[in-house]
DNA sequence: TTTACTGCAAAGGGTTTGCATGAGG
DNA sequence: CCTCATGCAAACCCTTTGCAGTAAA
């Protein structure tokens, strides 16, 4: 999403736009990693290191209520999903790393039709995770288990 | 499950078993409503007035070390899921219930082996939540759209 | 000019930890 | 008997809140 497309996304909700919001906006929706609040934090501070995690947190909500990115709660903290299309996370156990796969989105689509049409419950949005082991965390478990220390 | 099995399944993974880890431990398996460990808490405390969260928390522990069950993080909380079988859960936005559905469990299981096939990620577990509204909330809704405050 | 966002500090609340006592195997 | 779980209290840390100053529209 281009800065002007975030810009009228914002001002369609009635939001205000500042400077810090299109950073901290944009520190999401240019990433892949499903960010969590501290990565926001060190990503931004660059630019504006007077920012404070209030100004993050309350942003965040901000954007999550336009519709822009959506709260991941994980054990220790919350990441964000700047994805919305129906989509799989594969979360790895180990690292702890979010990506997104392009494997099953139609299957995701599929089911989301299905629970509509199915169900009466009316279904806004999805988070679909697949937990365990990335290729580099498993090759390491691997070789971990053939000579223990 | 039954208590025996429990026993059994705990005794397994070379886990103590004590009164309080099998009401605990019951609180959750016996249950559908995925509960908070306040609500854990609360059930528990009626045989066991003494216990504190900190029992909860450390029981919860082992029991997903176990492979009993599985933690569930929410933004508030983490509540807890008793059925590991793949299924989507129904997590609606408005009074925060949080329901298994038979729906789309063959497609959750299809999904899962197309991961497991096509990825080179070593997939453990799986949560597919659709968040949305319950009948029940979007009927509320609904009647206050056209009677407005 | 009006509204509401930022930054700062403090409070809030779910979760974890350390330790003495007590129970399981 | 030895190990580890329980209960209690305090600590931890992520997140929220209140407020004064300041920037957006």
């Amino acid at each position: 999403m281009t800065q002007q497309e975030l810009v009228a996304r914002l001002r369609e909700g009635g939001v205000r736009v500042t400077p810090q919001r299109l950073a901290i906006a944009e520190a999401v929706l240019n990433s892949t990693d499903h960010p969590s609040v501290q990565q926001i934090y060190e990503r931004v501070r660059d630019h504006f290191p007077s920012m404070t995690l209030a100004t993050i947190y309350s942003t965040l909500g901000v954007l999550e209520k336009s519709g822009l990115i959506q709260e991941l709660p994980f054990p220790k903290s919350s990441r964000y999903e700047s994805n919305l299309e129906p989509h799989v996370n594969l979360v790895c156990v180990q690292c702890g790393n979010v990506v997104d796969t392009d494997l099953g989105r139609e299957a995701v689509l599929r089911l989301k039709a299905l629970i509509s049409r199915e169900s009466n419950f009316s279904v806004a949005w999805q988070r679909v995770d697949f937990h365990g082991w990335c290729h580099r965390c498993a090759a390491a478990r691997e070789s971990r288990q053939h000579s223990p220390a």
